[in-house]
DNA sequence: AAAACAGATATTGTCGACAATATAGGCGCT
DNA sequence: AGCGCCTATATTGTCGACAATATCTGTTTT
């Protein structure tokens, strides 16, 4: 599962590969959520400078992976129901207004790439020997490419820049493999008709749904595990 | 002219003083739009080590203030009109979600407050004399009161920490003192009436038409603009 | 015994120096 | 004379040490 965001550019200095170990290390969880960072021990880990760390730590604070407080230090973001939700309301502002550029920005060429994208996921789904692909690697790309095709440079940079790689931590830390992949499949096609139609209005509508469905599908299945909790603890404190 | 961003938490250490002075001095112009950074020349000129100047650097980076480039160096951003209305584009999607979110959030005394100062803002403007307050002051204050009603801290973060430094540039550099303030000021009570009536989806769709109107306003703006300058270069040919 | 103060320890913020990389200017070559 | 290469200079990236601030611990005081 090798997801590269088309917004990342070669790193070139140690500090940046610090960065890119780091994030990665955040995203998998392999650096606890939550946890607090410190800095003298991460710079013996990776055998570098505490200056060229921190050059690393203000990049992750950049795309919200870490927070910092003045003289006290730095944390890894906490993963909190709220904090998704949040995040995802703004993902719904974002990527919808992105597609409604993007029908009214993207070239024709573009718009055909995107559509082989997905008649080759749709192959991929039919041999249903894929799907993790589909879901994480394939959903990924439709998204970056609507995002891409916007042309606006602040959105490109908001939402790949920053935003994503905390959804990526959320879909991660929260085990997120979403069973809703054939009905995403759809939606992405008609997504994509309706770019190709030139219908921003369209467009927007209907990528501000099939991100509020994804929530959606998210809350239930959070609210389903704590009543699962709840019962089990039901069960401990009859016991 | 002094309006303080609300999630701005006060400076505590010197990279903070300094970044917060080169944030002004970068907004209203007097570190030139475009300019290359020369850290060995700024750290003099503030009076601190480069270390520190970097740390600032950093934290203008974050809120689009500055470009950097591996071992070239920094280039505080160019306004150019693509950009503006790329950042009018987005702040459209963000502060429409938000004010949809505020509709839903905001308790009823934030609301009551939000009406009690569109009613100084509206005696203000009866006034006729502090008309460039309510432009800028009274506009970012409403402006702030809705995201801040959201409640949603990611929004918050994105728009009042990052795309506003970018917005203030822009009405500085391009001399914005819009003259839609009457016009402005309905819309904004429009958009609080909405609010109190916990209409989300009128509560977005007219705060993006009144970003929209602004956007459109400055487009017209500069597009005379233009003529104007091409009607003076004709003028000179002739000469 | 609990709270508050004081000192000890650890962590973060800042500094100046060195190494690596890019830019500018002069030299030779075609 | 124009182009390309190579050296010299300047700028950025990285390092280790010191100063300032916060946290923890043990003692004292009410």
């Amino acid at each position: 599962m090798k997801i590269t965001n088309p917004t990342q550019q070669a790193a070139v200095t140690t500090a940046d590969k610090v960065f890119q170990q780091m994030q990665h290390a955040i995203v998998e969880g392999e650096i606890a959520a939550g946890s607090k960072i410190s800095e003298p021990e991460l710079a013996k880990r990776y055998q570098i400078s505490r200056s060229t760390l921190r050059e690393a730590l203000n990049r992750l604070e950049k795309c919200h992976l870490i927070e910092r407080k003045a003289n006290v230090g730095s944390r890894v973001v906490t993963c909190t129901i709220e904090g998704l939700l949040e995040l995802y309301i703004t993902r719904e502002a974002l990527e919808g207004m992105a597609c409604r550029q993007a029908a009214k920005n993207m070239s024709d060429e573009e718009i055909l790439h995107m559509q082989d994208m997905l008649k080759i996921h749709a192959q991929t789904q039919d041999l249903k020997d894929g799907v993790a692909y589909y879901q994480e690697e394939g959903n990924l790309d439709f998204h970056y490419k609507v995002i891409l095709g916007s042309h606006n440079k602040q959105l490109i940079e908001l939402i790949c820049g920053q935003l994503y790689h905390l959804v990526r931590m959320y879909r991660c830390q929260f085990g997120m493999h979403s069973p809703r992949a054939s009905r995403a499949f759809d939606e992405h096609a008609n997504i994509i008709q309706a770019i190709a139609d030139r219908d921003g209005e369209l467009a927007e509508m209907l990528m501000r749904r099939h991100i509020a469905a994804s929530r959606k599908n998210i809350e239930n299945k959070i609210a389903q595990e704590i009543a699962h909790k709840e019962q089990a603890n039901i069960v401990l404190i009859k016991s």
